[in-house]
RNA sequence: GCGCCUGUGGCGGAAUUGGUAGACGCGCCAGACUUAGGAUCUGGUAUCUCGCGAUGUGCAGGUUCGAGUCCUGUUAGGCGCACCA
């Protein structure tokens, strides 16, 4: 019978579908497990081959695991949120609701050709009222919250401020974003504006004038994670840095928590180091250094200033202190001698694009005309004031040791400021010595007296900084501090297409709209621009103002602050939505809240995580965090979110290019150009005649191999109808090729809907999964999917006689047919248990092979065959498992277990080696000792050749390997 | 600069975790059946050599009876962080 892959998809998708084959239900007969994939971006591009290849991964997975009787819970959804509908409703003025729509229609029909598991019954989309009802909620309960650092756990704000009013700002052990200080007696006489002002500085959720990426181009501010490079990740336009009033997360409390863990989730190593990195913990003392501005009169003590430090130890090499130029302090301790070059340093740093600061590290700064006062010596030391410290991190002050620092060093050179090196033997005439190693000297040097005679000299540098940090603290010269470099989440928008937020402003003041009145729906504007006043595109709303009284959004126009005030113009970004739909899916259509105890209970969290790994340092940090403060409500049942992770490899597109010559429209065919190495040494280019010619994307849809076919190319845009083509001899005109990201833009996607209907859902499933370690990233190349097609139809012949009949007996399985199928049983579970498929796929090749040379027709064998293929090809599963006479879905077999009996051999064959040279092989008894082997290699004849005249050192015999004789020549 | 990962045929990639390197697929070569095939089937395919045999996992060392696998150094590519004190 042929294997008609069109009709027996379309089939069971039907059936599938109408059957709720998929959906699931928390039950207490079995053991929950939990499969997701990251929700896609309905993009208007549509799904290209890239994008399954996680989803099958997690597909064959969860079909695995509800094979072995698991409740298996996997479900899909939509990140509807996002900018290209914003931008689209820009230019054309749709609606982004309509495009997204559209687009969550293309993609669910792409997505159900696949064949997948999903349970769309519990489907969630970001941009639904019903969802982000609890992206709001979450909102809500963060601004109410503050994190007490003590017991490392978010706390309702009403504790703080019972807290505030006993006993004021003191021995406050919670984060925030400065320490403040003040008596209960200053808390209680504040009204409302004054009080709600100070617990902006502690909330969880919190309005910020912070310093924020600015992206003029997009007229919103980004994320760190969404700049890179100075630039906006997305369409690379530049960043500035700008202060501005936002809504902020407070992140950074839960460093600790987001560090410790990484140490017990099952993520790729490369993975939590990113996360590390971006975390960035440094444990470091703090110290105070007092300081004397000349321009201050009559006082010799004029305050002092903080600054940070990981190397305590160096404290008797500082020969001078460097304040950031954005730092508060600079005001403080510029003297008057020097207040204009001061300022004039000041302003040209400003002018300066995070771009520029990052891109070229020359050294400039300016002395600001005060002294600081070594605390150890007494020593007066300059302060400066240069670009190179950042006034983001730590107290934005370092105190400088150019002999241990190589930044610290070049900034000495250029300011021709001493060096003094502590470390015993290291050089520093060229080159500062930055190595955390070494015995300490020099600290202090021969003669100078220190504070209660403290020294350094002799002890390793670990031990010194200990020592110094001991030091520090006893004396009260500061303190011990661990520092991060994560920094809060900046949380709002400028934009249209996202969450409103919550929030009206009454007489200034941010006010939480009541709980039971969520959510906040996103209101209708003319214009999804921002306003003429510069205000978000919600500025545009009309209906937008909260009245208090009737606890519903009304006009604008009524706004009278006694009742009717101001909703927030502000969206959510893209992580809102995204950082708890997990936890969604769970119960996704409760009503009462987020999720009931008992789906939270039975649920937990997620078991299995598939998805790229560049959400590493956005959504998979945003939403660790998230997670910790829903385990501190007690809403989510688990510190961390997804246990174990696996990030699928990008699949890339072959991209084509067409050359140009520069200024022209004159093509010329790649082969005839000329090859240079440009002028940076990094990239090659490509001249025509002595002209540059630049590459120029064509559709890959016009090229095949490397030819371009230039019809199709000139009516493909209108300016290329008219160019001139240079061809080569054979009159063919070839691309150059390269290996890119599939997208839209480089005209080099690959459309899964093509592939199924020439190959259908299975093969391209199995595909894909054969094309190379899942986390591996790989160019997409359809050479190889005739392949897998062949095999899926060499297997589907296993089961047809030649007359269309079902070829299968109740007769008893050989032990050759037992031994194939247990190997692959043994391999596949191996397999699959560690995400290694592309191996499987040939396991399955290989015994199909041997089960056709055996004729197997054994009912047993061919059953349990297809419960193994049934994951990776569900449509081939299905169809054959009723094929065979079952009425239930191959979902609920059981997955086979292997038995090692029918894999052991009576004999085995190995090969003997003679000082590690394989000379034959020798078949011996399964169950042979060493002792044995040993035996009878040595009596064996053909042995006799290479004893002959030796003298033998050693027998080494593995069972089941390899047997080899050391021998050397007799003396 | 710091950290992480990866280097195996013409190509994608295997190798039971230290035991006969190159599974399986693509491609290529030969053959069979065919009027024909971009269909199907069979056999071959790391390199050098007529052959015996020798060489071979980026490069150089080391450990071991034995190394693609472990260790040291080095080189190339990819990724992350990056003036983080």
């Amino acid at each position: 019978m042929e294997y008609n892959f069109q009709d027996i998809e379309a089939r069971w998708r039907k059936q599938w579908a109408e059957l709720k084959t998929y959906h699931v239900e928390p039950r207490e007969d079995r053991p929950k497990y939990y499969v997701l994939n990251m929700f896609p971006y309905p993009s208007g591009a549509g799904l290209h081959v890239g994008h399954p290849l996680g989803y099958i991964a997690s597909d064959i997975y969860a079909r695995y695991k509800r094979l072995q009787g698991y409740n298996v819970l996997n479900p899909m959804g939509y990140d509807a949120y996002g900018l290209p509908a914003e931008q689209y409703a820009i230019q054309t003025g749709q609606h982004p609701e309509v495009t997204t729509n559209e687009n969550i229609g293309r993609y669910r029909e792409q997505l159900d050709q696949l064949g997948f598991s999903f349970d769309w019954d519990r489907e969630v989309r970001t941009c639904s009222p019903d969802y982000y009802k609890w992206t709001q909620w979450a909102f809500q309960k963060m601004f109410n919250s503050y994190f007490c650092t003590t017991c490392q756990k978010a706390k309702p704000i009403e504790r703080l401020i019972k807290y505030f009013e006993e006993h004021g700002a003191e021995d406050l052990h919670v984060a925030c974003s400065e320490d403040l200080s003040f008596s209960a007696e200053e808390w209680n006489s504040w009204d409302a504006k004054q009080k709600s002002d100070v617990l902006m500085n502690y909330r969880l959720a919190y309005l910020g004038e912070t310093m924020v990426n600015w992206c003029p181009e997009l007229g919103t501010v980004l994320a760190n994670d969404e700049v890179v490079n100075g630039v906006s990740e997305r369409g690379g336009y530049p960043v500035e840095q700008k202060r501005m009033r936002q809504w902020c997360l407070r992140v950074s409390a839960y460093s600790q928590r987001l560090l410790d863990g990484l140490n017990t989730i099952q993520w790729s190593d490369s993975i939590k180091e990113t996360q590390r990195n971006w975390i960035g913990r440094s444990e470091g003392t703090e110290m105070q250094f007092r300081y004397h501005n000349p321009s201050i009169d009559g006082r010799e003590e004029e305050g002092h200033f903080t600054i940070f430090t990981t190397r305590a130890d160096t404290i008797f090499g500082v020969t001078f202190m460097v304040l950031a130029p954005e730092s508060e302090l600079v005001g403080q301790l510029t003297a008057d001698s020097q207040k204009a070059e001061v300022e004039a340093y000041v302003k040209y740093v400003k002018g300066r694009t995070e771009r520029e600061r990052m891109i070229d590290h020359k050294v400039t700064g300016v002395f600001s005309g005060s002294y600081a006062i070594n605390p150890f010596t007494g020593t007066e030391i300059p302060v400066y004031i240069s670009e190179y410290v950042l006034a983001g991190y730590g107290t934005g002050a370092i105190m400088a040791v150019p002999a241990h620092d190589s930044r610290d060093y070049a900034f000495a050179k250029h300011f021709d400021l001493p060096i003094i090196p502590l470390i015993e033997g290291a050089d520093v005439s060229e080159e500062s010595f930055d190595a955390k190693e070494g015995i300490v000297g020099n600290s202090p040097a021969a003669g100078v007296e220190t504070l209660d005679g403290f020294s350094l000299n002799g002890c390793t540098v670990k031990e010194a900084i200990a020592k110094t940090k001991q030091f520090v603290t006893e004396h009260h010269l500061g303190r011990v501090k661990v520092n991060y470099r994560l920094r809060d989440a900046i949380f709002s928008r400028q934009r249209y297409w996202g969450e409103p937020f919550p929030v009206y402003y009454k007489q200034g003041i941010p006010t939480m709209v009541p709980e039971d009145c969520l959510p906040v729906q996103l209101p209708e504007v003319e214009d999804f621009k921002p306003t003429k006043t510069g205000e978000p595109p919600l500025g545009n709303a009309k209906v937008w103002a909260w009245d208090e009284v009737n606890c519903k959004i009304v006009d604008k126009s009524l706004v009278d602050e006694q009742t009717i005030f101001p909703l927030e113009l502000f969206t959510m970004p893209g992580f809102a939505g995204s950082s708890a739909y997990y936890l969604r899916y769970m119960d996704p259509h409760n009503n009462e809240s987020l999720i009931s105890e008992e789906a939270s209970q039975y649920w937990q969290s997620v078991d299995l995580y598939v998805g790229g790994s560049e959400h590493a340092t956005g959504h998979l940090i945003y939403s660790r965090f998230w997670n910790k403060f829903l385990y501190d409500l007690g809403v989510s049942k688990s510190e961390e979110p997804f246990q174990k992770l696996v990030n699928q490899g990008m699949i890339q597109g072959w991209s084509s290019f067409v050359h140009r010559v520069s200024g022209t429209s004159k093509y010329v065919s790649f082969d005839l150009l000329e090859e240079r190495i440009s002028d940076d040494k990094k990239s090659k280019e490509y001249y025509y005649e002595g002209v540059k010619c630049d590459p120029i994307h064509s559709d890959i849809s016009f090229v095949s191999g490397n030819v371009l076919n230039v019809e199709g190319f000139r009516q493909w845009r209108p300016e290329y109808a008219e160019a001139e083509f240079v061809c080569n001899a054979q009159g063919q005109f070839i691309v150059s090729q390269a290996i890119e990201k599939m997208s839209k833009s480089k005209y080099n996607v690959v459309n899964p809907d093509d592939i199924c209907a020439r190959y259908g859902a299975d093969t391209l499933r199995l595909y894909e999964m054969f094309l190379g370690p899942i986390e591996q990233s790989k160019p997409w190349d359809v050479a190889g999917i005739d392949g897998c097609f062949r095999f899926l139809k060499k297997a589907w012949n296993l089961y047809w006689t030649k007359d269309d009949q079902i070829a299968i007996t109740d007769e008893a399985p050989t032990k050759e047919n037992l031994k194939t199928l247990h190997k692959l049983i043994k391999k596949v579970t191996e397999d699959i248990e560690v995400f290694s498929y592309n191996t499987s796929v040939p396991a399955f090749m290989v015994a199909v092979g041997e089960l056709q040379q055996q004729k197997c027709q054994s009912r047993e064998v061919l059953e349990t065959l297809v419960v193994l293929l049934s994951p990776f090809a569900p449509h081939f599963g299905e169809e054959l498992w009723h094929a065979m006479g079952h009425d239930t879905s191959v979902c609920d077999a059981q997955w086979p277990s292997y038995c090692e009996d029918y894999l052991r051999e009576d004999s085995v064959t190995l090969g003997v080696q003679f000082n590690g040279k394989v000379r034959y092989s020798m078949t011996f008894s399964a169950d042979a000792t060493p002792e044995q082997m040993q035996q009878q290699v040595l009596s064996a004849e053909e042995s006799q050749k290479y004893l002959d005249g030796m003298q033998i050192m050693k027998v080494v015999a593995v069972p089941k390997r390899i047997v080899n004789v050391v021998v050397k020549p007799q003396q």
